[in-house]
DNA sequence: GAGTGGTCTAGACCACCGC
DNA sequence: CGGTGGTCTAGACCACTCT
């Protein structure tokens, strides 16, 4: 009958086209390199233009690429190791702290925050705001959630300065015995002003870690840290961490 | 005079969408309950199905939906906290460990994990892989690359069984007194055979951990695990972790 | 077979960047 | 201004699941 079925399970275009682009990447591109648009590509492959952006949505994703509107995609540099946790536990703000503080607030936290922190809804804390930048890319975002408990000696602060506000919850906050920290990462979209700071689109992919603090036997901040995904790789533990993955694969057998 | 232009920054429908959605499952809709399909969906909000799906796409990757072809589309419960690192170092397979080993091969890993175990190109190891199961749910799956030399006394497996085979080295390699280990986290896209055992679509995003296990002095282990990232949120630290995010925003001011 | 989500097309217009 | 990626449309067909 000659219809040997040859694909009896035929991929779908955009990850066949995936898989070629990654290996093109590979061979053909060097980091920084900008690509032909996504007209061209999509004429060059044959295939509508939304089918090649699902590709390189992925690709996006997964750090291989970097796509910025009105200039370009250009292909990314591997992921920067960004350290989280350096083992031994830690108040926000200490001395080698990667952060930048950039303001605070007093406001009502959200439902699900002011549950974390075991305080009546409707209650308000202080919000600092930090930033982190790694190789000179804004890498994260934090809103600090700390209960005015927590602070007790804030005193006459200049409400007008809110950048040396900040600073002064942090200072304040080292000064309560640290008892233990736990941490959770999951994914999440980036909300619109998260977005504006880390440089990306809102909806943008992160990674979102929660980090509680206990002190005195009680929730005595609660950090939210939002990291882009597509350009960190999260590490734990004391070295650097590790560098694997996309790259020639070779499935094991 | 009368257009004051009311939103001169026009936020794109998808996104509306997707906050209206977000707003009606948690007020109108309970765990497990199917929406309408993605046609009527479309049509009650007048937007084309892709824009819809668009919207649907992020509240998925936020873990808000579960969508299953053929099936449709369900409201998904909070997301599952996920234990990962319980602070102390441990081998796998040690005795709370909540994996299950599938099977082991004798492979030449991808050249990223050659590079990591510092071991030439070209030379094989042992490849044991492992199944995370989670309120009946798998959750991840994972490949631990095993040098030979970490498992020096491996000898006389049985070949054909598979499971037992994954199951001596993991018993082989808690003999090595574990010296240090660190551990990555970062966003990828399940390959073709991930996705499968993890019941969804190849691409499907995942948060992928790598974790170096030393000993004597070398990479005595590699893990390289792939967990759903629309069902699961990593905890690290002693306790369960936070139950954090998506809810009634309430935005500091 | 009926109904679901997943893929794909060929167009259009918009928002943004750099010249 | 021209060129880029981002959004949106209205259709079509396919792969899957359930009954």
């Amino acid at each position: 009958m000659g219809t040997t079925h040859l694909e009896s399970v035929p991929e779908p275009k955009y990850w066949h086209l995936k898989t070629v682009l990654s290996e093109a990447l590979d061979s053909e591109f060097t980091v920084g390199e900008i690509l032909p648009n996504e007209r061209e590509l999509a004429a060059r492959f044959g295939v509508a233009r939304a089918t090649l952006r699902q590709a390189l949505e992925q690709l996006e994703l997964e750090g291989r690429l970097q796509r910025r509107r009105g200039v370009g995609t250009t292909v990314a540099p591997p992921r920067v190791g960004v350290a989280v946790g350096t083992g031994q536990q830690a108040w926000p703000g200490g001395g080698d702290d990667a952060w930048r503080a950039v303001d605070s607030t007093d406001a009502v936290p959200p439902s699900t925050v002011a549950t974390a922190l075991e305080i009546p809804c409707e209650q308000s804390v202080h919000i600092v705001r930090r930033s982190r930048v790694s190789h000179g890319q804004p890498v994260a975002a934090e809103l600090l959630y700390v209960p005015h408990a927590s602070v007790p000696d804030l005193s006459a602060i200049d409400t007008a300065n809110q950048a040396a506000r900040a600073r002064a919850v942090l200072r304040e906050l080292q000064r309560l015995p640290l008892d233990t920290q736990d941490r959770a990462v999951e994914l999440g979209s980036a909300r619109a002003d998260d977005a504006k700071e880390l440089d990306r689109l809102p909806g943008a992919p992160v990674l979102v870690v929660t980090t509680r603090f206990f002190a005195a036997g009680r929730t005595a901040a609660l950090s939210v840290a939002t990291y882009r995904a597509d350009t960190c790789r999260l590490t734990f533990g004391a070295s650097g961490g590790v560098e694997i993955h996309h790259g020639p694969e070779r499935q094991a057998s």
